[in-house]
RNA sequence: GUGGGUGUAGCUCAGUUGGUUAGAGCACCAGGUUGUGGUCCUGGGAGUCGGGGGUUCGAAUCCCCUCACUCACCCCA
């Protein structure tokens, strides 16, 4: 046979049904953790003007400086659109949009959806890929911050990749106290830039706070006595932290001190934050977020505080694959959603409209997971179909059960067979799956 | 964008120093006598060996190009 004729773009998958399995346990998971926190959910469109993204996450980052997916506009010259990379900025414009900075400020919102970045492909980074993630409106409490953060936790937790997560913690500080910061690195690494690696020289013109991450050994002696953003905080920043840490202490969670911790987006003020699950290794990053007071402000409303994070389902689907987690039992129920509860046999060609009639009547009758045959398969082979999709129940119609209007009902598990009355059988099964 | 690895049935793979009709396991389908699953047995379908070109009497096997996938770097979820 020849290869497929077409392909998924690359970077992108299909998600068959069995593949759904995890996929759904992880939004689920997600909306039921949300909830718990009276956090409701939001659907921006997957689309939004490019310029969005380029005003909010910094025409320097590496998302929009290469990682756009962008179309033209038909109607209008020199508009374009962007698949969203990110998912903060859409809601940011929706909020404002939407007029909620005037009528109801405080917002807490949630959304699980597709994300786009055109990057090479590679294990945990796909091109589009699914995020969940939270954001919350209207207020610069630092118990705000604490509240995201433990929520990024328990979501990870409820997943079953409790008792190892880590959380690192910094700050990035106010406008002011980044750029004194900004100087002070700028002025710190310029004189050391021939020692450092060609990536440090690049990162350097593009974001110097880039520099503090830098793997290479070398580099990171050099950074161990680079100026602290500690040093730069105002004393409003440097409160603010206090009080995060200090929030989550309360909640129980202990946090690491990640002074060298910065992310890659543009908007982020004051908090910044990731969830690691250490036994992963090299990418143990599970989830980041922080603090983005002035984005709202950034995309046209008034200033309002804001914090949130973005979890990624494939490094953390594939976090749970690499650690067994979670326990099978929990998936059993999206498993189970594959298969049949009723699967309905016919005998021989002349039964098969009696038992066509009788799926219908099950179905109306509100029974879920109803199947039949629709490839003129020998009754054997229609009972291993029942097997193979774990129907509970089979219902056998022959010749001599459709005379006495009749049929007999299987328990597929026991193997205890009974003979109702063709009249009963709605009832009989409703009665014997409801428990 | 830069580098490495891999491409043989639906899936996981084998295929000896290039040698006749390319194999296995799983999966799938059908049987193992009259209307019944899970085990077992038998049989079956299915691959232009990623694509193209070259070397050779002969290529899945050697060489070149190309595509795809994959891993790492950059960056990030």
């Amino acid at each position: 046979m020849a290869g497929p004729a077409f392909r998924a773009p690359r970077g992108t998958r299909d998600w068959f049904p069995e593949d759904l399995v995890i996929a759904r346990f992880l939004e689920e998971t997600a909306r039921a953790t949300a909830r718990a926190y009276r956090y409701a959910e939001v659907r921006p469109p997957l689309l939004e003007e490019t310029r969005l993204y380029t005003r909010s996450l910094g025409e320097t980052s590496d998302v929009v400086s290469k990682e756009m997916f962008t179309v033209p506009s038909r109607a209008d010259e020199g508009v374009t659109y962007t698949f969203r990379p990110e998912g903060t900025a859409g809601v940011a414009r929706a909020y404002v949009e939407g007029g909620y900075p005037a009528r109801a400020p405080f917002q807490k919102w949630y959304y699980v959806g597709p994300m786009f970045r055109y990057e090479r492909p590679q294990k945990g980074r796909e091109r589009q890929f699914t995020q969940f993630g939270v954001e919350a409106f209207g207020s610069a409490s630092p118990r705000l911050d604490a509240e995201v953060v433990d929520l990024a936790c328990a979501y990870f937790e409820r997943l079953g990749l409790e008792g190892e997560l880590q959380v690192r913690l910094n700050t990035m500080g106010d406008s002011a106290d980044r750029e004194r910061w900004r100087d002070a690195l700028a002025a710190y690494f310029a004189p050391q830039l021939a020692r450092r690696c060609e990536d440090c020289r690049a990162r350097f013109q593009r974001n110097v706070f880039r520099l503090l991450d830098c793997k290479v050994e070398a580099c990171r002696q050099l950074n161990a006595s680079a100026p602290s953003v500690r040093a730069a905080l105002g004393p409003e920043s440097a409160a603010h932290f206090a009080a995060v840490v200090a929030a989550l202490q309360r909640l129980g969670r202990s946090v690491v001190d990640d002074p060298a911790m910065v992310r890659g987006l543009d908007y982020y003020t004051r908090t910044v934050f990731e969830v690691h699950f250490p036994p992963l290794g090299a990418r143990s990053a599970l989830c980041g977020g922080g603090r983005y007071d002035n984005l709202v402000s950034e995309v046209g409303g008034p200033v309002t505080p804001a914090v949130g994070f973005a979890a990624g389902f494939t490094a953390t689907e594939l976090a749970l694959a690499e650690l067994g987690r979670p326990d099978p039992a929990r998936l059993e129920r999206f498993r189970t959603e594959l298969g049949a509860n009723v699967y309905l046999v016919a005998i021989g060609t002349e039964d098969r409209d009696e038992v066509f009639r009788l799926a219908g009547e099950l179905r109306a009758a509100g029974v879920s997971g109803v199947d039949l045959d629709y490839r003129d398969k020998s009754s054997k082979a229609q009972f291993k179909e029942a097997d193979r999709l774990g129907a509970r129940l089979v219902v056998v119609i022959g010749p001599e059960e459709r005379s006495r209007n009749r049929a007999v009902v299987r328990d597929m598990q026991s193997g205890t067979e009974e003979n109702v009355a063709r009249t009963g059988v709605v009832p009989r099964l409703q009665e014997v799956l409801q428990p």
